[in-house]
DNA sequence: GTACAATTGTACCAATCGGTACAGACGAGC
DNA sequence: GCTCGTCTGTACCGATTGGTACAATTGTAC
């Protein structure tokens, strides 16, 4: 065991997730049947089933899992941490208009809320957004922001992700994704 | 031909595109399969074929074609219209507050726009979302604001509210959709 | 090179998918 | 009361679904 390198051992599970999540992405939960999982990932049942034994279920919970763990290392902590505000809210708006891909990627975890989906994860997804949530209202108190104040900027900020996402792939224009991170971005100093 | 009242021939074409739309807002598109639209709607295969030859797929236009109808006439109109441009931002803004059941109901065409199933029904995603920015925009035209900062804040408008229904579903927190429709309100009449 | 565990392809399963065919029940008009 | 078009339940179709079983392959440690 341990790590095998090169040849056909390469694909570990770390490796698999993010392709999953691509087939999740692109199609939906209940749209990524095996089949298209398994011509995405490039993995027969076989090794899906001996990485995943819980099956689609598992798969789902290990994208959303990897998904929080990118954006606890990459987003939460620095706005977090301890350096300056503004500084912290210009990273993020960086870090998601990288990770959304400028509008053209969606966020899976956005979808899965909306969908019924969301039943069978109800803890991962209201706990990626409300992670995300509390880690912003820190950012903004940690700037002079009155806590309730802060909350509702930072859920403000979120809806102005989410939403955007939404209506940019609805009306197919990138500008809409851009304009809204300005939007938010601007919206959050102006509090500091 | 004609209107058949009462008995069992009441169940005409109109009366079930709600239903249907219903299955498909708490399944989505692909996870309303016939046997739970047979369920919801109290209809057999049989009569939902005769109702909609082309299957779910004609189902799914002809439930995308009523939303866009009813919000045609109760809100999209009312804003194009010759009223209060203030009255009218009022007037959507209580349409929208009991047509999404204060958050616990999901924008049918938000979640096709992100899953995949958007590319069924592209022109009418996208139509929908395009005629209610115009619309919105044309308000605020009319109470003396520029085409371009209209066309702006429109879209942020229609941001806040696909926004909102996501994240008040995903922190399953009601609260979090009216406090969106009260700042989305406010944003806009702060332009008048 | 042999042994052993990790990995994989394939065959197979019952259940369900969307869709079709069609016979019969039903109502309205005469 | 007969007829005709509308409506509906049921049986059936091939295809695909998520999932299981297992034998074969693979890479590696010894």
């Amino acid at each position: 065991m341990g790590r095998t390198v090169g040849g056909k051992g390469a694909s570990e599970r770390a490796q698999v997730v993010p392709l999953l999540a691509e087939a999740f992405r692109e199609n939906g939960f209940e749209g990524a049947s095996l089949s298209v999982i398994g011509q995405r990932t490039g993995l027969g049942k076989g090794s899906l089933y001996h990485f995943f034994p819980g099956g689609k279920e598992e798969m789902g919970a290990a994208v959303l899992a990897q998904i929080d763990g990118w954006f606890e290392t990459e987003v939460f902590a620095p706005l977090r941490g301890p350096g300056d505000p503004r500084a912290a809210i210009g990273a993020m708006r960086a870090a998601v208009d990288t990770y959304f891909r400028s509008g053209r990627r969606v966020c899976l975890v956005g979808a899965f809320a909306l969908d019924n989906v969301r039943e069978r994860f109800p803890g991962q997804v209201r706990d990626y957004f409300a992670a995300w949530r509390d880690a912003l209202a820190a950012t903004l108190e940690r700037g002079g922001v009155a806590a309730p104040e802060a909350r509702d900027a930072a859920e403000d900020a979120l809806i102005q992700v989410q939403g955007a996402l939404v209506l940019c792939r609805a009306l197919d224009d990138p500008e809409v994704f851009a304009a809204a991170l300005a939007r938010m971005e601007r919206r959050l100093l102006a509090l500091l």
